[in-house]
DNA sequence: GTCTATAGGACGATAGAC
DNA sequence: GTCTATCGTCCTATAGAC
């Protein structure tokens, strides 16, 4: 999973090599695919592995600077939560992976086309997001869909400044200037 | 050019295939490396046509909603143009091309890696367009550095969702409230 | 300026031994 | 579960005829 995730980051799902992954991990090719199959099963074994870890690590993150956590926050939905503070854990997250951020960067523009095998998964995904964000939207605007798209809009941009040049920019202070671009007038 | 931003934009650079390329435009592949030499040298021919495609274009634009023209916009440099127009008239041009939209968001993630041929290009690329704008900001903030990053960020990401879900996001509509949030509390 | 022919390799994937 | 051997295909690039 590590290998293939910093190999993607790298070259993107298209330029990405079987023999490369196996070489990191020791392997041989067809010891590989013995256990994703194919190359499209090994993005999915990816995705899904980021699935898991990221919904785990977040629940920490939003937590870690509160003297208490409330009910809601551990039961795993987003429900009840103060949006820009949700925003804030995941950037405050980001910070820390880098290199999962660029892979996700390069899997999402990647996937734009149709034909990639990320491609539902990815529309999904952002789907996913801006309807949650635009819920706990709701109690600070009057359009609460419009303020999430901004906000993910805002969110993917600032992080992609920031990849491309970590030394100038610190994303947690950007991030906190943008949002409060976004909700200072709310 | 058209074949090759095309094939980049659904693949990448990495994915490209001068087979593919030499195909569309009815050459056999070394008929085509006889023009460009090599595949990284396509690469660099397709940036130099779409930087002076795109300069032709965006004067054109800036002053198409315009009834006269003032003398320092015909002259090519940004100076004196209203930064919130020149955003505007960026966005309206950009909907219009989404193949082009997503050529640029594709190499602009992939270029991420220093490894990759058009690193130093988007570098420089994004530089020049927070310093252009960062110059425009001044009579607008104290800080105008962060106003120009958050304004790239912002555009960046309207653009991505709307090359995501084009039939449900209008680009220009979208850019416009987002727009207001950047500008309108300034 | 465009072609055929070909070099020389990397690619994903399979078959089958151990 | 991991290997060797191999298939068939694709890749970029070069050499050289026309």
């Amino acid at each position: 999973m590590e290998a293939t995730c910093e190999l993607i980051a790298d070259c993107g799902f298209w330029g990405l090599s079987m023999q490369d992954v196996a070489d990191r991990c020791g392997l041989t090719v067809p010891g590989l695919l013995h256990y994703v199959g194919s190359k499209v099963g090994l993005l999915v074994a990816v995705l899904e592995h980021r699935d898991r870890e990221d919904a785990k690590a977040l629940r920490v993150h939003l937590g870690v600077d509160e003297e208490h956590v409330p009910d809601e926050w551990s039961d795993g939905g987003p429900e009840g939560v103060d949006l820009r503070r949700l925003c804030a854990a995941t950037m405050r997250r980001n910070a820390g992976q880098p290199e999962i951020v660029r892979l996700f960067a390069v899997l999402a523009v990647e996937s734009l086309n149709p034909g990639h095998p990320a491609h539902d998964y990815f529309a999904a995904r952002q789907a996913r997001v801006v309807s949650s964000f635009a819920a706990l939207a709701k109690q600070l605007t009057d359009r609460p869909e419009l303020l999430a798209r901004q906000i993910v809009s805002m969110m993917d941009g600032v992080q992609l400044q920031w990849l491309r040049d970590p030394g100038t920019i610190d994303l947690v202070q950007e991030w906190e200037a943008a949002a409060e671009a976004l909700f200072g007038r709310l």
